[in-house]
DNA sequence: CCAAAAGTGTTCACGCTACACCCATGC
DNA sequence: GCATGGGTGTAGCGTGAACACTTTTGG
């Protein structure tokens, strides 16, 4: 071995697991079956294992909370602060994971002391993961300004309304029903089905579904997603 | 130990150095003077100690390489692939540092073989350092349009056209004089100094200074830095 | 016909763009 | 006085913001 005078140290994946009900922005926590912190509310983690990289540790962890695969999943950063696991030298880095929160598995949640929390009712969290959060709320605030990533907390068929209320959760402001529908319907990337949902409504709202075929064309031609003026 | 059944890993930091001439964009890298790769082409590295975290690792590297201490830098993401690395498994964290090219010390070229390249001309770089690379430069083509850290590329007084220069240079594009200079004035960050830049014209430039007590004042009020229209 | 939610139209102001123009200076 | 780069003025267009308005439907 080359390096074998250097350290070595744990590494751990942790996922930052956002859902969207229709009304409030939710984070999937769950409560810790070891030592230590057992009990207490944490982030779904897991460490790295010698044959995988970081973004197949991360869906591991992912698929075995939720359920699911092919959900969209992104690295954020590593936390490496000296103490931040009081149990050992654990650097972690830290994921964002956009779940459909109906393709959820609620079995799952009594399986694994798993709880959603609206983000204004969130307990306590072990070690550094409130900080975690935190860059997961910046950089999905961020990103879903340009790229396409809210349809991933959506049902695939959708109102514009329901479009709107996930940006009102993301951003916590109200926004005008006018201008946004305007501003998303212009980029032509939504498709409006025949049907509508009348939930809400005598007159009934049509649905709509994200073209991702139609948004991988455009963004090829230089394109650019964007819904910074909403 | 907790935590005895999990693997461990060498944790690296890599810094992609960015410097401004004048004219372009460069980035300081060196070649290896340990196996494997010797003698290649390499963004500046090494690894983690038990004692501290990354930022406090990625500095160290950074002071080694440059003489420089408190430089702006900034941690980009976790680079894993299994194989990244031949000789062993090292998950590696990139960081990429702006310098003032001026401020550099010279006589470190040498010591560590190391050369300044503009971006178009760079040689290759082993191992995935290149894909690192491309992170730090978009993350510096995003950063740059709404935080100030086009400065730390910069001495502390600097022309309005060294500063277009400077954005030309990172978004690789012209930029029109007139609005550019506008579009900075009118943030009012930048205090007018008495003495003019004469070694390009006979009319002589002013120069002007980042006020960054201003900027921290201003961006508790809820002002956001931001050029995204130059 | 009325209430309520879905969806459309219209005006205004501001900011980016483009480019014409003026200014200061050394030779 | 004129060439050269530094710096200012300004008209036009596009887009976000605000809010009034029309449409649809079940009761």
């Amino acid at each position: 071995m080359t390096y074998t005078d250097k350290d070595t140290f744990y590494l751990a994946v942790d996922c930052v697991i956002f859902g969207f009900d229709g009304a409030q922005l939710k984070l999937l926590v769950y409560q810790r079956d070891f030592m230590p912190e057992q009990g207490s509310w944490s982030l779904m983690g897991g460490f790295l294992k010698k044959g995988e990289n970081l973004d197949q540790a991360a869906n591991r962890v992912l698929a075995r909370i939720s359920g699911l695969k092919d959900v969209y999943l992104e690295q954020l950063s590593a936390f490496s602060e000296v103490n931040r696991d009081p149990a050992a030298r654990v650097i972690s880095i830290g994921y964002y994971a956009l779940i459909n929160i109906a393709d959820y598995d609620k079995k799952l949640l009594d399986q694994y002391s798993a709880r959603w929390f609206a983000l204004d009712q969130l307990p306590p969290l072990i070690f550094d993961h409130t900080e975690i959060l935190e860059k997961a709320l910046r950089r999905l605030k961020r990103k879903a300004k340009t790229q396409p990533i809210g349809f991933e907390l959506l049902p695939t068929q959708f109102t514009i309304i329901q479009l709107r209320n996930l940006y009102e959760a993301i951003y916590q402001r109200s926004v005008d029903p006018a201008n946004f529908r305007r501003k998303f319907l212009s980029m032509k990337l939504l498709d409006r089905l025949e049907a509508k949902d009348k939930t809400s409504s005598r007159k009934g709202a049509y649905l709509y579904a994200f073209n991702r075929e139609k948004y991988e064309d455009l963004s090829a031609k230089g394109f650019a997603f964007d819904v910074t003026g909403i």
